[in-house]
DNA sequence: CTCTTCTCGTACAGTGGTGTTCGAGTTAGA
DNA sequence: TCTAACTCGAACACCACTGTACGAGAAGAG
């Protein structure tokens, strides 16, 4: 037994659609592997099937059982870890000042990020482009939404594409990961950091 | 011959230092290794050794006649890379306005980040972390010296860690890299953009 | 309790990489 | 021209990983 319990899921797994329902311990396997392939794979993103069972606590085999390839199961746990965070996200109140809210919306993300971490690198090295993009679609769509009413406001910069200020968020956020990783920042800094810093970015310009 | 030609080489290959000086078809062929080393890797950083040795049209052999392994090309590479791009960054102007000699400086670089690419990010993966930050020790100074420089005439920022300061500028040089490879930037908007973006995070306070 | 589903160890084939050895052939350099 | 240095293809051992097959046994569902 590698792992004594690879931590509760706190999300039920997802119904098998067509078929008749999957069994108890079917159902707990697949959590149990999804579970593990999160907290790998952000670790390294390029654990193979027989280490991210390990983490599960199941055998090898019994992850083929769920997951045709490598690639289905990192399509499966990228899209679960970004639902997941998604969820929590949703829950961000954008409403009013645009600054206070793109404060509050980078606080929940770089938790998300923190928790997920290098979870997409893994996955961009396997999947399509076109299909991680699609997988990100929904927490992008919230930033640029949020640029555009701070825009109309007069409050976010117009002089730069909007897609290049939508990414320096994300490429701040990833970036104090890696610093964070690399022990090069303190973690309970991070968040200050990337907020006065993509808020001095999307406000001043000039 | 998989390649016509791997490009002249610009600068001599290294001298083997110790023992007696190298043929000059050796050298001719570590030149071509290393040369093909940086464009393959800029452009596929897990490529193999017969990657490498077939762009620089070159037995797979003899690559190992001439770097012991993987990771032994892989930081010679990383070394010429830096030191090329080091020479070029060595001749911006950084005295003056602060603003300005950032902007010249995040040009220069820029064009040394489009150049190598994710030749770092090869890199990133095999050697180790202390190593790679040796190897960026020369650019990260001169970066760290106008940083110190325009905070100490009151243009810069002092309310976030220089540290950081510094790693956003290569995140966003990182990133705007990433996003031109995708197509989602124009390559003549990158230089403009990043400049822009990190002029306001290094001197907007507030 | 019984049938069905699922687990899981072992074993295997296949793939794609690394690094080495050998020997024949080529080339630089004195 | 002669020799030492270098190239290079072929072959090899080795390793880590992927994905498949089989069969005994455990566990859920009714």
């Amino acid at each position: 037994m590698p792992s004594p319990s690879p931590s509760p899921s706190s999300s039920p797994p997802p119904s098998p659609a067509g078929s008749r329902p999957l069994r108890a311990d079917a159902r707990r396997s697949i959590a149990a592997i999804l579970d593990a392939g999160i907290h790998v794979l952000a670790v390294r993103p390029d654990a193979s099937m027989a280490d991210i069972a390990a983490a599960a606590g199941v055998g090898r085999v019994t992850v083929y059982a769920h997951f045709s390839s490598r690639a289905d199961l990192l399509r499966a746990v990228v899209a679960r870890a970004i639902t997941e965070g998604d969820v929590v996200l949703a829950q961000v109140d954008l409403s009013g000042d645009p600054r206070a809210a793109l404060e509050r919306l980078i606080l929940a993300s770089w938790e998300q990020i923190a928790r997920i971490g290098a979870v997409a690198a893994a996955a961009a090295g396997v999947l399509e482009a076109e299909e991680v993009r699609r997988l990100h679609a929904a927490p992008a769509a919230r930033v640029e939404a949020l640029l555009a009413r701070g825009r109309e406001l007069g409050v976010f910069r117009e002089d730069l594409p909007a897609a290049w200020l939508v990414s320096v968020l994300h490429q701040l956020m990833q970036g104090a990961a890696v610093e964070v990783a690399a022990g090069r920042l303190e973690a309970a800094q991070a968040a200050p950091a990337i907020s006065a810093s993509v808020l001095a970015v999307w406000t001043c310009a000039r």
